[in-house]
DNA sequence: TCTGGGGTCCTGTGCCGC
DNA sequence: TCTGGCGGCACAGGACCC
């Protein structure tokens, strides 16, 4: 059996851990740039704001309702993270975090135990020693603990926060209960296309005939509805090495000159440079790209992206800056209103473990000079830039509503009198 | 005026060499 | 010598997840 453990409105609960004054009102924490709104209290779903609301178009119903708005604050939510994904490796050995606020984990040997008392247990102790509240599903493939998931956290009443799946019964009644959205793995666009041919809920797709699937879908679409069936496809993942890394960001205004862009993605390329060399990799490829606002149809529209293979792998700022310059000047095209940029390294190998390059001459002194920047970066904050990024200006993001980080900063740790 | 960021995986297309 | 078929590869783009 596959159990899913997910943190209820995770963002938003903690924030209550920290401030109870904001326990049953409405609250919302926004994403960067205080743009959507990316995580919701149950009161402020039951309000009406949408998942990913774009926070102005919801200005006078967050006025109306004193809804409390909240920049996110990611190293608290991490910290939390790593609090409840210790604790739940302490229940059960085989887990897989797959994200920041959700773990699979496997009951393998555990056919003697009472798995629903052992999950309430798990979710109380959780609650106690963080203070963060959890949803578990349990069934025999990680698709269909997603749906006991759903339904934990759907009737907290009946369910306690914890139900398993565990008959054909339950299976088929959940199944019809729920949306094609509601599939793991199904999403907006997949959903359109599947009531188009009269398929309504997860039990009509899970119906479909398999070769349509595999031959109008694709073979992960096949693997889902194999899982709905109960036939487990899907297997824990063992810790996850990065396949690609990327540092992008939306601008608070337009830019349309070159050497701006320029100075953008001088910053995002040192950016991803220092992430490889933090996870102790090197890229062989990096990839830049702009693009327009979308939102905005009435200015002319462009998007565009260029791969480029490096001539050995590396993690030299230097070298990815100079490829991710000469990317943007060969994509760059004047005259529009860009809103978003970035670069994505991929292709990544170990640092300690590559194929050299017969042609192509590194400088081997980039490798001793880029951990000295590092190490001066790291403890005297970035004072170490290139020359073409902007030494006065500072790019940050905007975030008006921003709370303490109650557990990762000294000064920030509550004090009570 | 104001709409996130960081990932994974799959498919279609065009090119190349066998 | 020419040509069609096919697999492999790179790349762009799309769909999905949180």
């Amino acid at each position: 059996m596959f159990a899913l453990i997910d943190c209820n409105n995770f963002y938003v609960s903690c924030e209550r851990v920290f401030n109870p004054s904001l326990n049953g009102k409405p609250v919302i924490v926004l994403s960067n740039n205080d743009g959507c709104a990316i995580s919701r209290s149950d009161e402020a779903k039951k309000l009406g704001i949408p998942m990913g609301a774009p926070v102005f178009k919801y200005k006078s119903l967050i006025n109306q309702h004193n809804i409390t708005v909240l920049s996110s604050n990611y190293p608290l939510y991490a910290d939390m993270s790593n609090r409840v994904m210790t604790i739940i490796s302490k229940f059960i050995p085989d887990t897989e975090i797959y994200s920041i606020d959700e773990a699979f984990l496997k009951f393998e040997g555990y056919e003697n135990y009472d798995l629903f008392s052992y999950a309430l247990k798990m979710r109380s102790v959780i609650l106690k020693w963080t203070g963060i509240p959890t949803s578990i599903g349990i069934a025999p493939t990680k698709s269909l603990a997603k749906i006991a998931n759903k339904i934990a956290r759907k009737f907290p009443s009946q369910t306690k926060n914890v139900h398993i799946l565990d008959t054909d019964d339950k299976r088929i009644k959940s199944l019809k209960f729920f949306g094609l959205s509601d599939i793991w793995g199904i999403g907006r666009r997949l959903s359109r296309r599947l009531e188009n041919i009269g398929c309504n809920n997860a039990l009509d797709f899970m119906n479909l005939p398999e070769s349509w699937v595999r031959n109008n879908l694709s073979i992960v679409e096949l693997k889902i509805q194999q899982e709905l069936k109960g036939t487990s496809n899907l297997n824990l993942e063992s810790l996850k090495v990065k396949k690609s890394i990327a540092t992008t960001r939306s601008f608070e205004r337009p830019i349309s000159d070159l050497h701006k862009l320029k100075e953008r993605v001088s910053t995002f390329s040192l950016s991803c440079a220092e992430k490889l060399r933090r996870q102790n990799s090197l890229a062989n490829v990096i990839i830049v790209f702009i693009r327009s606002n979308f939102f905005r149809k009435d200015l002319k529209q462009y998007s565009c992206s260029k791969v480029i293979t490096l001539p050995y792998p590396t993690n030299s700022s230097f070298i990815l800056n100079q490829y991710a310059l000469k990317g943007i000047e060969d994509i760059y095209r004047s005259k529009i209103d860009y809103k978003k940029a970035g670069v994505i390294v991929s292709s990544l190998v170990p640092d300690d473990n590559y194929q050299l390059s017969i042609f192509e001459k590194q400088d081997y002194r980039h490798k001793p000079l880029m951990k000295t920047i590092d190490y001066i970066n790291l403890k005297h904050g970035d004072k170490i830039k290139l020359a073409n990024q902007d030494l006065r200006r500072k790019w940050k993001m905007k975030q008006e509503f921003l709370s303490p980080c109650y557990t990762t900063k000294i000064s920030d740790v509550i004090t009570i009198k």
